[in-house]
DNA sequence: AGCACGCCGACT
DNA sequence: GTCGGCGTGCTC
């Protein structure tokens, strides 16, 4: 909310006195005080005099410009009050102005944003924020856009790519695009400032372009999706259950279960289309790589004016569509996790599709789980909230458990075809290339040349980008890691670089080793990159694409590859997470996992539910169509439970066996996690601080029964863009099951928030229901 | 988070 | 002598 238009020279006291001086003689008295959340770290709200001439347009929820500090900021008006709350008439500012005729945010955002400020430990302000577009977060709405846009050749990266490494990331992003792009997009993009983009606009690469772009990217797309007359017994029960609650104006949970392919979306659509029916609005979110245009479609082809939210939008397409919304002249939103916010009036029912999707936390303040602020939404709005899933996260599956929510199940697939039968090889057993196990186990290139002399189709997937994830010297052992994170940087061959896949940040590949000088660097292990090229070498004639951020730059490139292997012009589809979800092609009989050990691997308590989700998840897209499908998993530990379990398609006994684990080691959904990452470019002052606030909470504890401290220790990412990391995390067992915690939680939670506001340094992070531990 | 104020080191 | 480092404290 940082406001434009600061009066330069203008000191606090200057201000101050200047208010003061002016105060009693000219200004007009204020009518009434308004309490105004900013969005800022400060965990209060600040109280301001309203004048007459601003009085009916300072409303609770109104958008406020209000002086603070020697600048302007942009506010929420939270509450109003008759007085200035005890506080000294004198060091009471007023409100500068008031931009909105009506107030954006109604009483139900106000008390949801009250929720997630006590629920996820951050400012009012901070919650507000994120119910706002961006656009409407800063003082005077941009009426047009800028935009950037390379004007030189390629050649022209030559000369950067030493000298001036993020400038060279940042033009051959815009190169790549070949398209003008939004200037906060593209910087997004590159994980840069804006002031990148303007340097290379000053040399003369790039130009801006001032648009006023009004038009919805997704708006030519409607896709016919037939109605069909006839639901299956799943759904129909479904329905009349989600119906009842919906006609009852009743607050109702439930988990809709039901594998790939058995009619989720349709069940949402109905229930949209019941929501409709009785004058009520509705939300879907679903997971932001799912957004896509056939998505999209799918809605407006059954409900007409559908508001889509998506980060690919301009500024300012996202705020005529939050406007469309609030004047209610649509009233079924689809978007990503923020939609959850949609100013929807009357909202009849919230859809959370593939719920278990890990992207529905957000990563930065306020670090809300979109699931569960559509949980409370719905809740407060006494609406339907239906959460789809093939694999619910652990979570949800035992609320359903527990009669919390209910229980929705989709047992067939549409149309009865059976999900193919995974077959699991054994990596070890594989002979071995130069001492490491082979890339393509024989199996997975017999069955791949099966299917290319069939004339069928071949999906395999790979969760990692790049070449190779690994570059080390023989001699001394080291790897070759990012200055900044520390992470291992992943070679990328089509660019020539190795890249930090944690800050981005991109070097070109040393031919020796940094640490000893040692000539050769050897390449160690296998991304998307080096999976698409050794096919090209395995089965020469096929024809081969690889989907992955690094090939899939531009939303066309997505529906055109897409397009392409619908039409049978491509044979392969090589891809990471980006191809494991959604994709509906028929003719696709073989789908292979390359490494499915991947995420078993990290350092997390959710590995193994993940590792299921995915294979699952990938899974569902072999034998779509009539004819038979193969899945083919590698893996070094195929004994491993989950693999067992996710090869048998058997998800009720995957999860009542990680629930047994969780309740032992009283992990969520047994349990609550509270995650505090400290940060500082010192590692010592991280440490210490880590240290010292970690004895504090354990004092604020005492002894409470299952109240458990795990720490303090380093961050699996120890080191991130120059900041060393440290972490603790609070366990306390779940209310239901345990005594004492009910208190202590709360009391940990107070002397944490105390430690915080007491130190300037290490900077201190809360997480709360943390989604990932790095 | 900014941002101003305030107190100690290497420069014209 | 001063410019400038970043610790500390405040913002209605």
């Amino acid at each position: 909310m940082a406001a434009r238009g600061a009066p330069k020279a203008e000191t606090a006291a200057f201000a101050f006195a200047q208010d003061e001086a002016s105060a009693p003689a000219q200004t007009p008295p204020a009518v009434v005080y308004a309490e105004v959340a900013l969005n800022k770290p400060i965990p209060q709200e600040y109280t301001y005099a309203v004048r007459a001439e601003h009085a009916a347009r300072v409303q609770p929820g109104s958008r406020v410009i209000v002086p603070f500090g020697s600048r302007r900021e942009l506010g929420v008006v939270v509450a109003l009050r008759p007085d200035a709350g005890g506080l000294e008439a004198r060091r009471v500012r007023a409100v500068l102005d008031a931009p909105d005729a009506v107030p954006l945010l109604d009483e139900q955002a106000l008390q949801l944003g009250r929720w997630m400020a006590g629920y996820y430990a951050c400012a009012l302000g901070e919650a507000l924020a994120a119910f706002l577009p961006a656009a409407l977060k800063r003082e005077g709405a941009a009426r047009q856009t800028t935009l950037i846009r390379a004007v030189c050749e390629r050649g022209a990266l030559q000369e950067l790519e030493s000298s001036h490494p993020k400038h060279h990331r940042l033009l051959r992003l815009l190169l790549d695009v070949g398209d003008a792009l939004e200037i906060r997009e593209a910087s997004r993009r590159a994980n840069l400032s804006t002031a990148f983009a303007k340097t290379l606009v000053q040399k003369g690469l790039c130009v801006l372009e001032k648009v006023a772009v009004e038009t919805d990217l997704l708006q030519t797309a409607t896709s016919e999706r037939a109605k069909p007359a006839q639901l299956s017994v799943d759904q129909q029960k479904a329905l009349t259950a989600i119906e009842a609650a919906l006609h009852a104006r009743q607050f109702q949970p439930y988990l809709l279960q039901g594998v790939t392919g058995s009619g989720k979306t349709e069940v949402y659509l109905r229930a949209i289309e019941a929501a409709l029916a009785v004058g009520r609005g509705a939300i879907a979110i679903v997971p932001e790589i799912a957004l896509t245009p056939q998505t999209v479609g799918w809605f407006r082809g059954r409900f007409g004016e559908v508001a889509v939210l998506h980060s690919g939008m301009t500024e300012a397409q996202r705020r005529d569509m939050w406007l469309r919304v609030k004047q209610g002249r649509a009233r079924v939103v689809v978007g990503a996790r923020s939609a959850v916010f949609a100013p929807v009036a009357d909202l009849g029912v919230v859809v959370v599709d593939e719920e278990h999707e890990p992207s529905y936390k957000q990563g930065e303040t306020p670090r809300y789980h979109a699931r569960d602020v559509a949980v409370v939404r719905a809740r407060d709005a006494h609406a339907v909230c239906i959460l789809g899933s093939a694999t619910p996260a652990l979570e949800t599956w035992h609320n359903a458990r527990e009669g919390r929510y209910g229980l929705l199940k989709l047992a067939t697939r549409v149309g009865g075809a059976a999900l193919p039968p995974v077959e699991v090889v054994d990596l070890r057993n594989e002979p071995r290339v130069d001492g490491r196990p082979a890339l393509y186990s024989k199996k997975l290139v017999y069955a791949l040349q099966d299917t290319l002399k069939k004339g069928e189709q071949a999906i395999l997937f790979i969760n990692r980008r790049g070449w190779s994830p690994t570059m080390w010297c023989q001699a001394c052992g080291e790897t070759l890691r990012c200055k900044q994170c520390d992470s291992a940087l992943v070679l990328h061959r089509r660019i020539g670089r190795a890249v930090c896949h944690s800050c981005c940040e991109e070097i070109t590949p040393p031919t020796a080793c940094p640490a000893c000088t040692a000539p050769k660097l050897r390449i160690f292990g296998a991304g998307a990159e080096r999976v698409e090229s050794e096919l090209q070498m395995l089965a020469p004639e096929a024809r081969v694409a690889r989907m992955d951020s690094d090939t899939m730059v531009r939303r066309e490139d997505y529906e055109r590859v897409l397009e392409r292997f619908g039409k049978r012009e491509l044979d392969v589809l090589v891809g990471t997470q980006m191809i494991a979800k959604g994709l509906d092609f028929p003719l696709v009989t073989l789908v292979g996992v390359l490494d499915a050990d991947a995420a078993l691997h990290m350092p997390d308590f959710r590995a193994a539910e993940r590792t299921f989700q995915l294979l699952a998840q990938v899974a569902g897209r072999a034998g779509r169509g009539t004819r038979a499908g193969r899945i083919i998993v590698q893996s070094s530990m195929p004994e491993a439970p989950v693999i067992r379990a996710a090869a048998k398609h058997d998800y009720e006994s995957f999860a009542q066996a990680e629930a047994k684990l969780r309740m032992e080691l009283g992990y969520p959904p047994y349990g609550k996690l509270v995650r505090v990452i400290f940060e500082d470019e010192d590692a010592e002052i991280a440490r210490q601080g880590a240290a010292e606030c970690a004895l504090v909470l354990q004092r604020a504890a005492g002894n409470a029964p299952d109240l458990v401290l795990l720490g303090p220790g380093e961050a699996p990412i120890a080191l991130l863009r120059g900041r060393h990391r440290h972490h603790l995390m609070v366990k306390a067992r779940s209310a239901v099951h345990a005594r004492g915690a009910g208190e202590a939680l709360p009391r940990v939670r107070a002397a944490l928030r105390q430690w915080i506001a007491d130190h300037a340094r290490p900077h201190a992070t809360v997480d709360v229901d943390p989604v990932s531990m790095l």
